[in-house]
DNA sequence: AAATAGACATTCAAGAGCCC
DNA sequence: GGGCTCTTGAATGTCTATTT
């Protein structure tokens, strides 16, 4: 129990040293992150005093979002004087809210920074509504939310980003005999009644565990975005996906020359390391893309023609040659050359896929990797559709002869000009 | 049960080049 | 030069997963 201006509150406080081992990797990994690498994860977050920060999480009454919800257990982790502390607070009766409250804020007070794990909509705004019941009002803080770059880092290649899933697969932790979330309200539910607590000292493991978890998850997120080429956290390197990833937000929302160039080294590197074959397209696509707009269109089209022998599935790759021969490199036979080639590409496409429970080259194994609704339910697309395809009408067969058409009337032309 | 923010798709506007 | 077509990027809209 420890006191506060509004009453008593029962609390634990552990104690890390700074290299105890989550999983694979060292709580203190994100003290050795430079502060820049923390903004590449969250356009918003400008600078982000990690050393500062509290890692957040609540065990609540519910899911829903009303002033009936309680969090009956806050966890407040953060570096300090060389260890890494984690105190949780127990809310034992509704009565004991202000107290509870008080002391959070007492926590909160030297505070720079917060990181949760789907925080921003959840926690912290469950935690301003309690503030408020109880006249309090929370500091404004720095929020990195780390549900959001861990999407863009693994959702391409993991089934599932919630927060256990990760802990599996990128810290390599399992958990043994972990509370289910949806079992939690009712473990507090019946402590109020029969007052035993037993049932709730795996709640409390499992409000630990989560905060360990963001905190070692963040580590290994903080490098992989500050030096993705090099870093080897947990003592491997990035996979491919994670640096095709990477290479994506680097060259997406590039802020700089200096993140364009090391993006496209990223993806560059992708290609070379195990890329799980449907994600190779869009990383193709990606890189071209980022080459063009760095002002390096021949890297850009030596990419395009290593994706149009590797990827014989779609012929995107080889429309996009076409169109920068046609309009950059100003040479029409070859640009027709690879329309043709498109064409050949598309028609096998068109052929399979009728052979394929006649659903033309819609099935899903066939149409391109950029429209990523594969593994999304069938249901959110319009699966009878007299609309139609989607596939933009440039990669198909019609559009395809189209071109071809268009490429020849000028190319006779040119002759027609040239050889008088 | 609901806010968040990303992924994807579609639509729009502007600019460039071609054609006559 | 006016009318087309094509490309590109920005704006807009729809859908999804995550939290107890």
């Amino acid at each position: 129990p420890m006191a506060t201006p509004a009453g008593t509150v029962l609390h634990t406080e552990r104690l890390y040293p700074p290299d105890h081992i989550h999983g694979r990797l060292p709580l203190d990994g994100p003290l050795h992150v430079p502060g820049r690498a923390w903004r590449r994860l969250l356009p918003v977050v400008h600078g982000f005093p990690m050393e500062d920060a509290v890692f957040v999480d609540l065990e609540t009454t519910g899911l829903s979002r009303g002033a009936g919800t309680y969090a009956f257990l806050i966890g407040v982790g953060r570096f300090a004087e060389g260890r890494f502390r984690l105190r949780q607070f127990f809310l034992r009766d509704f009565h004991e809210e202000p107290a509870v409250m008080a002391a959070l804020a007492a926590e909160l007070e030297t505070a720079r920074a917060l990181v949760t794990f789907n925080g921003r909509s959840f926690d912290w705004p469950l935690l301003e509504t309690r503030a408020a019941m109880n006249r309090l009002r929370l500091p404004r803080l720095p929020h990195l939310d780390l549900l959001h770059p861990a999407r863009r880092l693994w959702q391409a290649a993991l089934p599932s980003c919630s927060l256990s899933s990760l802990e599996e697969a990128v810290l390599g932790l399992h958990r043994a005999d972990d509370v289910p979330g949806e079992e939690i309200p009712q473990r507090w539910f019946d402590f109020l009644e029969t007052g035993d607590a037993a049932p709730l000292a795996a709640v409390i493991v499992h409000n630990r565990l989560d905060i360990l978890s963001m905190a070692a998850l963040a580590g290994y997120m903080g490098q992989a975005a500050a030096s993705p080429l090099t870093a080897a956290p947990g003592g491997r390197p990035l996979t491919g996906a994670e640096l095709l990833a990477v290479g994506r937000l680097l060259t997406e929302n590039a802020r700089s020359e200096e993140d364009l160039r090391e993006g496209i080294a990223c993806l560059a590197e992708a290609l070379e390391r195990d890329l799980p074959a449907p994600l190779r397209r869009g990383c193709y696509q990606a890189l071209a893309r980022a080459l063009r707009r760095a002002g390096r269109a021949e890297e850009a089209a030596a990419v395009l023609k290593e994706a149009a022998r590797s990827d014989g599935a779609s012929p995107w790759a080889h429309i996009e040659l076409a169109k920068y021969y046609e309009h950059r490199a100003r040479d029409l036979a070859a640009a027709r050359d690879w329309s043709l080639e498109a064409l050949e590409v598309a028609m096998r496409r068109r052929t399979l896929g009728g052979l394929r429970a006649g659903q033309r080259a819609t099935s899903p194994e066939l149409r391109p990797a950029d429209d990523r609704g594969a593994g999304v339910p069938a249901s959110a697309r319009p699966a009878s559709g007299p609309a139609g395809s989607r596939r933009p009408r440039e990669l198909d067969v019609d559009g395809i002869v189209y071109r071809i058409r268009r490429l020849e009337r000028r190319l006779g032309r040119e002759r027609a000009s040239g050889g008088r």
